[in-house]
DNA sequence: CGACGGTCGGACAACGTTGTCATACTCTCT
DNA sequence: AGAGAGTATGACAACGTTGTCCGACCGTCG
C-alpha cells in the first residue's frame, strides 16, 4: 500500500479510501491510485484490515468427522454456500472423531478468530469452548449436542426414527431383528439403539442381545456381520442397520446369500433407489440440517443473545421397492 | 496480552516468550504467565501473529466446483488430512463452475495470504493469478489445466480412458455408440470425447452426430437422452456416459426399460458394483490425484522454484458384471 | 575487586491496514 | 466580505503480536 500510494503521489490514507471504495475522493486522484494498484497487482491483505478495523474475519470454522462421507460433505456445502452470501469463507477440517483432536482444531479455528463454529462433536467434554462463547465466538453443535456447554444444536429425531423402522419391521410380522452399529460411543447410535429398543418394547418383544451387534465400522464388518448372524441358530429374520455404510455392507450380504431377509437402514444415500434389493431407509433432510444449523449461527453472529435452543429435526421412513425407483434429485 | 502481562506482572514480551515456548524465561516467571492465561481465558490471535511476523497464515485455498460432488470431497478430504501434517488448515469454495464466481474466490483467497493454491478451474483465463504466483502465492491446478498461466497441473488421461472404454465396447462388437456428455465447454469432458472419437477412428467407425449428445447434467436429463435415444431408428447398441452422474441416469434407465445395450461409465463411484444391471466404468485414484496435487503444492510453498509439471495420471479399465461385486475399501 | 559471560526481562518499532481528527480548500448565502 | 457548510486530503495512532536490541542481574574466575 505504501509502494501504491508513493507511485500514485497520494497519501496511504487516499489508498485506503478508494480500495474501500469509500467517498470523497475526487475522481481524478481514484483514478491515478487504481492504475498505481492495478501497475502493482496491489491486493488489500484482508488479515491486517480486519485486525485494525477490529471487524470480523468473514471466517466460520466447521468441525465434521470426516469430509469424505456424503453426510458431512453435504453439511459443508450448504454451509459454505450460506456462508458466501453473507461473503464469508468456510475453515473446514475432520475430527475423524478423535476429541483431542477436535479439540486442537477447535482451539486453532478460535485462534484464528472465526466469525462462529459449526460443531459435530467428537469429544466428550467442550467446556473449554464456554470462555470461547463468552468472548464472542458463537457454536452450535450439528447432529449431536455438545457436553458440558449451553449451546444450540440442530439434531435429528433418531430415536423416533430407529423406532419407526422396527415398528415397521414388527408389524409385518417380524420378531427377531438384527440390529447393527457402529460404537455405543457415539450419541447418534445410542439414541437410536434407545428407538429401536422402545419399539421392541412397544410390541412385547424382549430383549436378545444376541441380535445387537456392536462395532460395526464399516460395509466389510456389516457384511461378516450379517453372515455371522444368518449362521446362528435361531437367525433374525430382519435387519436394522443403523447407518449407511452399514446399510450397504447388509444390502450387499443379504444381496449375494439370495437371503429374504427385510432390511431398513438409517439414513438415505444417493443411490439407495437403485439397491439390488428392496431397501426401506430412514430418510431426513441433510441440507435442512445444515441449513438450520447455519441459520442459527448466522444469528448468533448478528447478535442474538437468546437462550440457546435445541431443534429436533424429523425423520421420514421411506419404503422402497425394487421397482419404486426415482431419480435423484 | 496487555491483560495477561498487566496480571501477571511482567512485560508483552515475556507473556510472547512464554506462549510461543521461547527459551530463557524463569520458571517461577512462566508459571505466573500461564495462569493469568488460564484465568483470562487469553488465546494468541493467530492473524496478528502472522502478521507482525511475516509468518505464513498456515491456510490452503482450495477451489472446486462443488463440494457435494463425492469426487471433489475426497479432494478436499485429502487434501486437508495432507495439510494438517502442517499444522495447516483449508480453505474452501465452490465455484459451481461460474468463472465470474471462480475468479471473486480465488481474488479473495489471495487477500487472505493463504500460502497457496489447489484449483479446479472453471474459468477460461487464469492469467489474474500470474501476479499472485510471483508475489509468492503458489497454485497448482486439479483435474484440469489452467488457461494462460504456467503453473503445474495434476489431470487425468482423460483422452485415453475413454478410449480404451470405447476399444472394449468395439471389440465387443458394438458399431453404433451413443456418448453422453455435460458440455464440451469442459475440458475433461472436450478430452474424453476426443478419446472415444480416437478409438473410433482406430476402428474405422466413421462419426455420427446423431449418437453424441451434449448439454446432459444431471441423471435426469440422462436418462431422458438414452430413452430418446433408443427410441431413434437405427439406435444405439452401447453407450458411454463421460461422467458419473450420467451413468447413474443411464444405468437406470436401461434397468427400468430392460435394454440390453452395453454401458461403460467414466468415473468409478462408491457403489457401482451394487448397480442393478453390468456396469464396466473407466476409474482412477481420486486420492492419488489429490495427494500428487497437493504434494506438489507443499513442494512449491517450501520453496521449490523449478520449471512447473504437469502429471497425467492414468485411468483403468474396470469391467464389472453383476455378480463381480466387491465391498468397498 | 573488577571483568566477564550467561541469563532474564523490558522498551520500542514494525507488520499492513483503517478510524479519528485536523487542515485546506471551495461554495453559497446573507 | 465574512460566516457557515461541505468536500477533499493527509498525519497519526492504533489493532495484537513479535523481532531487535539494550540493560540488569547473577555467579564465577583471575
Amino acid at each position: 500500500m505504501v509502494d501504491v500510494a508513493r507511485l500514485a503521489g497520494v497519501s496511504l490514507k487516499t489508498v485506503s479510501r478508494v480500495v474501500n471504495g469509500e467517498p470523497h475522493v475526487q475522481r481524478a486522484m481514484a483514478d491515478r491510485v487504481l492504475a498505481a494498484v492495478a501497475e502493482l497487482g496491489f491486493q488489500r491483505n484482508h488479515m491486517a484490515s480486519a485486525l485494525r478495523a477490529g471487524r470480523a474475519s468473514a471466517t466460520i470454522g466447521l468441525i465434521i468427522e470426516e469430509l469424505a462421507n456424503p453426510f458431512y460433505s453435504t453439511i459443508a456445502h450448504v454451509t459454505a454456500e450460506m456462508a458466501r452470501d453473507r461473503d464469508t469463507l468456510l475453515l473446514s477440517a475432520s475430527s475423524e472423531e478423535d476429541p483431542v483432536r477436535e479439540e486442537q482444531l477447535l482451539r486453532d479455528l478460535c485462534s484464528r478468530r472465526v466469525d462462529g463454529l459449526l460443531v459435530v462433536p467428537a469429544g466428550c467434554d467442550h467446556s473449554f469452548l464456554n470462555s470461547q462463547v463468552e468472548m464472542g465466538i458463537p457454536v452450535v453443535f450439528l447432529d449431536r449436542p455438545g457436553t458440558n456447554i449451553d449451546a444450540d444444536a440442530v439434531l435429528l429425531d433418531n430415536r423416533g426414527g430407529a423406532r419407526s423402522g422396527v415398528r415397521r419391521l414388527v408389524a409385518d410380522g417380524h420378531r427377531r431383528i438384527g440390529v447393527l452399529l457402529d460404537s455405543v460411543d457415539v450419541h447418534t447410535m445410542r439414541e437410536r439403539l434407545a428407538g429401536a429398543q422402545d419399539a421392541l418394547a412397544d410390541a412385547g418383544i424382549g430383549y436378545d442381545g444376541a441380535l445387537v451387534r456392536d462395532g460395526v465400522r464399516d460395509p466389510a464388518t456389516a457384511a461378516a456381520a450379517v453372515a455371522d448372524m444368518l449362521t446362528q441358530p435361531n437367525p433374525p429374520t430382519a435387519f436394522l442397520a443403523l447407518n449407511n455404510r452399514i446399510t450397504v455392507g447388509a444390502v450387499q450380504e443379504l444381496w449375494q446369500r439370495g437371503s429374504d431377509a427385510a432390511l431398513v437402514g438409517f439414513d438415505d444415500f444417493e443411490l439407495s433407489h437403485l439397491m439390488p434389493r428392496p431397501l426401506t431407509v430412514i430418510g431426513y433432510d441433510t441440507r435442512e440440517l445444515a441449513r438450520r444449523a447455519a441459520q442459527l449461527l448466522f444469528a448468533r453472529i448478528d447478535g442474538d443473545r437468546s437462550r440457546p435452543r435445541t431443534v429436533v429435526l424429523p425423520t421420514e421412513l421411506v419404503e422402497r421397492g425394487l421397482t419404486a425407483g426415482r431419480l435423484p434429485r
